[in-house]
DNA sequence: TAAATTTACTTCCTTTAAGTAACTAAAACA
DNA sequence: TGTTTTAGTTACTTAAAGGAAGTAAATTTA
């Protein structure tokens, strides 16, 4: 039996309600989609992996930048994944990569507008991110301080 | 040589410059933290994975859930990699978890406020993958188009 | 009385992904 | 001729993910 005159209770109750809506829009929305393309699982996760995030980051911040110097900014990356995410970041329409025939050669990767557009997103989430970091780290301690 | 007077060359540095700004405070912020705790690699990818924000998108739409009752919302987690996640985003702080000594045992899961503020993050960028998810696919179909 | 049921896991095993280190092409330069 | 440089690739090892079957514990059913 729900309490109607509990504003806290009533506020909580909306914003489940609230949830739910974003829920079912987000994954019963466009039904001419495949059947198995889920939002998260098939478009979020192939760029919001610890690598395409600082990638995507430090490409915010130059403009664009050659391979070395991503695998320079991108700390304990190694050229195997970089290779790999800069291809499916490129393959998903966050970046471009451009090969100028020199000797040796130059690649540059660039956001795009799109990537642009993703980087504002991930960034919100990133300062919150900092923010929130000694708040976690401790919850962390407190949990393995209680399951020792 | 820049031109000043192209005032879209002039927003696109400002841009850069802005987030060049953002990248050193949340990397090089807080000096009294562990040398290697990277906001990103080091609290942000333990809830950022795919099954970690299906379990927190869900545990938003439904005030608690019992671990059977995310089994089936979050379409192909297996029970080891629930226990999983659901382990480190208790450690983190995202949900607790209450177990009822019933037989057989009942467990519920539910969000606390800070789970909900990360929640709140997530929702957007949730609805940012629904809304933009047919420009990824188109750019994917003619990224493997080119390259065949 | 023995077998079946239910829930929330755990264990074992296989497959996939991540990480490491050494190697390559291609021309310019010493 | 051997060295340097950049942007990767290849081969190998290790760690994580995924799947299937098993476990505890008491209550219900045959």
């Amino acid at each position: 039996m729900k309490n109607l005159n509990n504003p806290e209770e009533t506020n909580v109750d909306n914003q489940v309600v609230r949830i739910k809506n974003k829920l079912k829009i987000i994954f019963n929305h466009d039904l001419n989609l495949p059947v198995e393309t889920c939002p998260i699982k098939d478009i979020l996760s192939a760029a919001s992996d610890k690598w395409s995030i600082l990638i995507i980051l430090f490409l915010g911040g130059n403009e664009v930048l050659r391979f070395g110097e991503l695998k320079n900014l991108v700390n304990g990356i190694s050229s195997k994944i970089l290779t790999e995410r800069l291809k499916r970041l490129e393959r998903d329409g966050y970046l471009t990569r451009k090969l100028y025939a020199e000797v040796p050669v130059r690649v540059e990767y660039k956001l795009t507008k799109f990537g642009l557009s993703y980087l504002e997103k991930l960034l919100v989430i990133s300062e919150w991110a900092q923010d929130e970091m000694n708040i976690i780290l401790s919850s962390r301690a407190e949990y393995d301080n209680r399951s020792q």
